[in-house]
DNA sequence: TTCCATTTGTTCGTATGTATG
DNA sequence: CCATACATACGAACAAATGGA
């Protein structure tokens, strides 16, 4: 039904754009290329192009001024949803999502993970096991490890979601690893160690439990 | 800000169609002008008519069929998203995103509810209860009430996220009792008044409980 | 302030491809 | 196979908004 054989260039090129957008290539409030550089870049006609930009504008992803440019608005469509919100989200409510997501993402990966997932897992977990990162880092690293754990929870939805309010964790963490001043590093590698071994072993209760131990630390 | 002094042809043209198709005067199922006739009646290019037609077909109002013609598929945007498809692996993401944040706004909402919220859920919950109700009027009391929920939990953010995929979740519902053979009003109502209560109490693990029996209802 | 180059917005004309009945 | 109708794409022109000289 709808398997058009040939995709458009439009569309092709709407992949491509979107693609720079939620790899962070174009991070937001970019001003992408000129219709005119982009009609080069790609060899179409402006209006191929314009097509292609109105689709991603539609989608919320971009934002186009008149006279100006068109500039990256966010980074993937439920961010582009909660884009107004998000911005006037009060610490606590974000705190208070995060929390909730983590848990539902632990529980969901633990009971859908492939070998796959626990390989890339692992690896993130190695890469936030480094006691000479500052705070800054370690925050980052932490994200990192999380976002592995939403894709092996295998819901597009609840990562996309997760993902939107991922670049608002970062400030998050890192005031709360400062703030605590009875923060270790070591301790809160154990305690992921303890959530990767819990998704490892399929035990959804305990995953969900040791997230909201990682949280309120 | 956004006043355009000077609304396009394009615009133009989607507001006299939009009045054709709201008015019923064109009903559903009706063929439309083709983009030919359209060209010659609103004395513009076709391009122009194109641009428009797009806009309906985006909106969901509107279906067109190469070689065969442009029909109408629904009568207003809301009505456009019943129609909504949604592929069989993203009808089970939903499902399951729409569970784990059904419990995680109810078990919010005991803890944070106001007693505005209880008399705003109170009023939802009313509106539900009427026997008379086809599946497809249920369904969408249904969806307003667990938004009532979702406000007296206090946090924009989840908020924000469940009204987002609340747009795929009619669909989702109606499919849920239809195919339910045993699906009993009275006993879903009881369910959903049980909840009230539970988020009445502030019994959070409660409200918890009961919105996973009615999701697995 | 005005003026101007840049950039997006709108519209047209045309050509060719693809799907339907 | 064919006429019809939508789909895609190109090129061109002028309008309107913006930001900076």
């Amino acid at each position: 039904m709808k398997k058009p054989r040939r995709v458009s260039l439009s569309t092709q090129i709407v992949q491509e754009l979107t693609k720079k957008i939620e790899t962070g290539d174009w991070p937001i409030q970019t001003k992408i290329p000129t219709e005119a550089q982009l009609t080069e870049q790609f060899e179409v006609s402006r209006n191929t192009v314009r097509e292609a930009l109105q689709s991603l504008i539609q989608a919320g992803l971009l934002e186009s001024k008149a006279g100006d440019g068109t500039y990256v608005i966010a980074a993937n469509k439920f961010e582009a949803n909660m884009y107004h919100e998000l911005g006037k989200a009060d610490y606590q409510e974000i705190a208070e999502a995060r929390q909730l997501l983590e848990k539902n993402l632990a529980f969901l990966a633990a009971k859908k993970r492939t070998e796959e997932d626990l390989i890339a897992m692992e690896v993130a977990l190695e890469r936030r096991n480094n006691p000479a990162f500052t705070l800054e880092e370690l925050a980052l690293k932490d994200i990192d490890y999380h976002i592995e754990i939403a894709k092996a929870a295998h819901n597009s939805i609840m990562l996309d979601v997760y993902q939107s309010i991922s670049t608002y964790l970062f400030q998050l963490i890192f005031d709360h690893m400062q703030q605590d001043v009875t923060f270790n590093h070591d301790d809160s590698q154990q305690l992921h160690i303890e959530l990767f071994d819990a998704i490892k072993a399929r035990d959804s209760k305990l995953a969900e439990t040791i997230v909201g131990k990682i949280s309120s630390y």
